[in-house]
DNA sequence: CGGTTTTGACCTGCGC
DNA sequence: GCGCAGGTCAAAACCG
């Protein structure tokens, strides 16, 4: 991601940091006033006073510009929705008409569509870390048969296991109720070879082609198996590309991987490295990383395939990402079994970004490396400075420090990260995020933050937790990464839970 | 010593 | 059928 600062530098950021802690918990008492307590009382009472007073409006001022920042987040979705809703309303009316017109051509299109979205089906499932995909494949003939009926009983369905919901794509309604968190964001196009034209740079020589090799791993698969095999196949396909711009060899995304392999592609002289999850010894999940041709300096990971176990919460960011930008992906396909190049940019939260798929192989390209983003604008770092841990901080993220928000928006800390939580399996549904706090990590930074009053409260935002906000987005690159991460799920998410509506 | 990385070999799909 | 390219395997090397 790129970096340019606008907000204090980062070094200042680490000694700051102690101080805010003790500015959490009011009221405040500074130990680097020592001597002040020898001098007369009532001067060095004002002196505290407005010491802290000055202080408090740093931090009021902090809080009001990250209020100022989500309400624009809020405001663009609720525009984007009202946006989707109407372009529901146009393709619902004329789906309407085609079909009383021409019902008998109907078939073939939707005999050649399912097949797509039968296939981003699985992916969604696959990439929402969900475990019942393959068993919903298999009854998915039947499945599309009541599905019309039932429709919102299995929306409902959809939203509580995946919160990404394009599976139901039975026609051209049921695509677009079924695609609520890429709609709103997306101007589609179906033009594969504009796609493709727009894609070269960001693509991964051969992200877009599945391995060769997936099916060669159960040869003996008998009916059922080879079924399962092709569904694996399918949900393996998905791919979920992202740019971000870093010096470090690899993007941190929380999770555990472990290097397998290392291979020269054409056209790149960069090496590309293929890493497995660790986490788990089953986990399929694979990523490739490769720095993109152009320029050196923006890595491209691509992850494919499904965690089998509970994500740390660092990771669950990256995951959120993925399954929402899967969910782009895969929503796209059930209007179209062509390529789309779909712009973030109107979200107007990753600026330029871009998701990019191609439905033959769906693959997404998240583009968090330009400048221009609304977050990267507002809070950046060089990645230079990121000397320290930084899997702490993406944790911090996933742990709740949006909690103190959430009163007032919803979407933030509940309905995204702490959802992807429930999805992993982590035990967390039922936990707010600052109970999720001090389980994760024995991080000392978590540590001080959460003894600056963020952990106890769920009420009103402490100035601390605005300031440590801050601070954890400036101090670190990849956090950076996982915030714009996080801003994508959010704005899937969050139109997914208002189309369901 | 166990886990990770490196690296050459091998497998598979695809285009010609 | 052949060559090429991408992806994976697995033994050796490396590291803490």
């Amino acid at each position: 991601m790129d970096v340019a600062v606008e907000r204090p530098p980062p070094v200042k950021e680490e000694k700051k940091a102690d101080g805010m802690e003790m500015r959490s918990s009011p009221p405040i008492v500074f130990e680097s006033f020592p001597s002040a307590a020898q001098r007369d009382s009532a001067t060095n009472k004002d002196d505290k006073l407005k010491a802290t007073k000055a202080e408090m409006g740093e931090v009021r001022e902090e809080n009001e510009r990250l209020k100022t920042l989500l309400s624009h987040i809020v405001r663009d979705y609720q525009s984007l929705q009202m946006h989707f809703h109407d372009a529901v309303k146009v393709k619902q009316q004329a789906t309407a008409a085609a079909v009383d017109n021409q019902l008998p051509s109907a078939a073939p299109a939707e005999a050649h569509v399912p097949r797509a979205t039968a296939a981003a089906a699985d992916d969604l499932v696959s990439l929402s870390l969900g475990s019942g995909g393959y068993a919903r494949r298999k009854g998915a003939a039947q499945e599309r048969a009541s599905s019309s009926s039932s429709g919102t009983e299995t929306d409902q369905d959809d939203q509580l296991s995946l919160g990404l919901s394009s599976r139901r794509s039975k026609d051209g309604e049921d695509r677009q109720d079924s695609r609520p968190s890429a709609a709103p964001l997306l101007n589609l196009s179906s033009d594969s070879s504009a796609d493709d034209a727009a894609e070269p740079r960001n693509h991964l020589p051969a992200a877009a082609c599945p391995p060769a090799s997936k099916t060669r791993k159960s040869p003996s698969a008998g009916v059922d198996g080879a079924d399962d095999e092709v569904l694996q196949q399918q949900a393996k396909k998905a791919r979920v590309s992202v740019r971000v711009k870093c010096d470090t060899p690899t993007m941190n995304d929380g999770c555990q991987w472990r290097k397998y392999g290392q291979k020269i592609s054409k056209g790149n002289p960069c090496p590309r490295a293929y890493y497995r999850c660790t986490v788990a010894p089953s986990c399929p999940v694979r990523k490739q990383v490769q720095r993109c041709a152009d320029d050196m300096s923006i890595l491209i990971t691509t992850y494919e395939g499904t965690h089998s176990h509970p994500l740390p919460p660092a990771a669950a960011a990256m995951a959120s990402t993925t399954s929402a930008a899967a969910s782009m992906l895969l929503a796209g396909p059930s209007s179209s079994s062509h390529g789309h190049h779909l712009p973030f940019a109107s979200a107007g939260l990753l600026g330029p970004t871009t998701i990019s798929t191609i439905a033959s192989c769906p693959t997404v390209t998240l583009d968090l490396t330009n400048p221009h983003s609304l977050m990267q604008q507002q809070y950046t770092s060089p990645y230079a400075a990121a000397g320290f841990e930084s899997k702490v901080l993406p944790a911090a993220w996933s742990n709740g420090y949006m909690a103190p928000y959430g009163g007032g928006l919803p979407y933030y800390g509940k309905s995204s990260l702490p959802a992807m939580g429930q999805h992993f399996g982590l035990g967390m549904a039922t936990a707010r995020p600052d109970q999720m706090y001090g389980a994760a990590h024995s991080s000392s930074y978590l540590q001080r933050t959460s003894s600056g009053g963020v952990h106890g409260g769920v009420t009103a935002p402490a100035p601390a937790v605005t300031d440590t906000i801050a601070k954890a987005i400036t101090s670190d690159p990849s956090f950076q990464s996982v915030l714009a991460a996080a801003i994508t799920s959010y704005m899937g998410r969050g139109a997914g839970a208002a189309a369901q509506k």
